[in-house]
DNA sequence: TTCGTTATGTAACTAAGTCACTGAACTGTT
DNA sequence: AACAGTTCAGTGACTTAGTTACATAACGAA
């Protein structure tokens, strides 16, 4: 989708590797666009357990942060980038204008607004009605390069997935059993798409 | 919080306790106020396991159906009236009209769907983050009435909680061996409400 | 009262998550 | 190259949660 003029002509700002680009509670006073990178939002727990709730790829605005700016609360959950990052920033006072005035402007920030509820809600159903393994399978699916290697750590796809790393381990020892996937350290290679297609298919009956 | 007057002169509609609002998929023609009464969104699973996303009370908007307006999606969801309810409903070109002219009303709009976007991050925390006996003291102390009982069936705290019905029995009836809440069919009376508490604050640890 | 329905109890089992380690693989330094 | 420090993965024992498949209990309408 392209961006409405306004964010085209923001102020540019580059955020390198792992920046932590808010905390929880952080207070927050510009709106963000992602122009190229990732940015990984994510939760928490005290004890520090971590999951990822959503992943901002170019095109997209970082929803939380507009969240904040319109209801003037802290944020609720973490954010770091997973690659060099390019955004575009803009004031609150600017946004405020813009939103007020510009109806392209409103229908682009609507629209990021409805796609991000509709990822949060299957995340929840993801995450309650379904088995590890298949969120697992549909993970490896979805992360797999053309070349069918995926380079990631089990600690990193147990929090994609919002399980623990050594439930991760041990399904994929299963699969690497099967001769589905092959395991080396922060890599794993899909050997078998097919079955892989099959399992992740497969309803929970 | 007032609603903007637009809502306050919309068409008004009475809808029956348990009737379905809205089905995963359909589509959407209405903006939609809760007046009085609450609305259950949950989704369902293909084995029909169920889990409760967020109510709709008094005052709010359904997101859900916005999102769906604004974007031009079906519902990703299910709903249900869990009372008799009363909702303001505004026709599509309407709201159109009164988002592109109105500031009051798109305010509204706005801090209805950060509301939401909150809850939901903070559900996806919930369900992630902490036990069962967590979600279980926690949801019996926000659901309980000023004569300390709450009435509804287990399985009905499973799918608010994001758990099974046995699960929630097992709970409930060891908490009752301790003394702090007294069971009968579709009744719970909290006995020992600070015990509660202390059990619903522990860390997971 | 009786029958159908809804709600709860329970045992046995599987799946998932946790804890406490071990060891292997990489990184950078000397 | 050797070493140390760090990160990553493997594993067994255990706890917690979810599932299956029933039994039983309470309610409500005819």
């Amino acid at each position: 989708m392209p961006y409405p003029s306004q964010i085209e002509h923001a102020k540019q700002v580059k955020l390198a590797a792992n920046t932590i680009v808010f905390n929880q509670g952080d207070d927050c006073q510009q709106y963000v666009v992602v122009i190229s990178g990732s940015i990984k939002v994510f939760s928490r727990s005290c004890v520090g357990k971590e999951v990822v709730l959503y992943h901002i790829k170019p095109g997209q605005m970082c929803v939380l942060t507009t969240s904040c700016l319109l209801a003037n609360k802290s944020y609720p959950a973490q954010a770091v980038t997973e690659s060099e990052v390019t955004l575009k920033v803009i004031p609150k006072h600017k946004f405020d204008k813009y939103i007020d005035q510009n109806s392209d402007f409103r229908a682009f920030v609507f629209n990021s607004f409805s796609e991000r509820l509709s990822t949060l809600i299957l995340l929840v159903e993801q995450l309650n009605l379904t088995s590890v393994e298949q969120r697992l399978t549909q993970y490896l699916l979805a992360a797999c390069q053309p070349n069918l290697t995926i380079k990631i750590t089990h600690q990193a796809i147990a929090t994609e997935i919002g399980s623990a790393r050594e439930v991760v381990s041990r399904h994929l020892k299963e699969l690497e059993h099967k001769n589905i996937v092959m395991l080396n350290r922060s890599k794993i290679t899909v050997i078998d798409v097919a079955n892989l297609r099959e399992i992740a298919k497969n309803p929970i009956i």
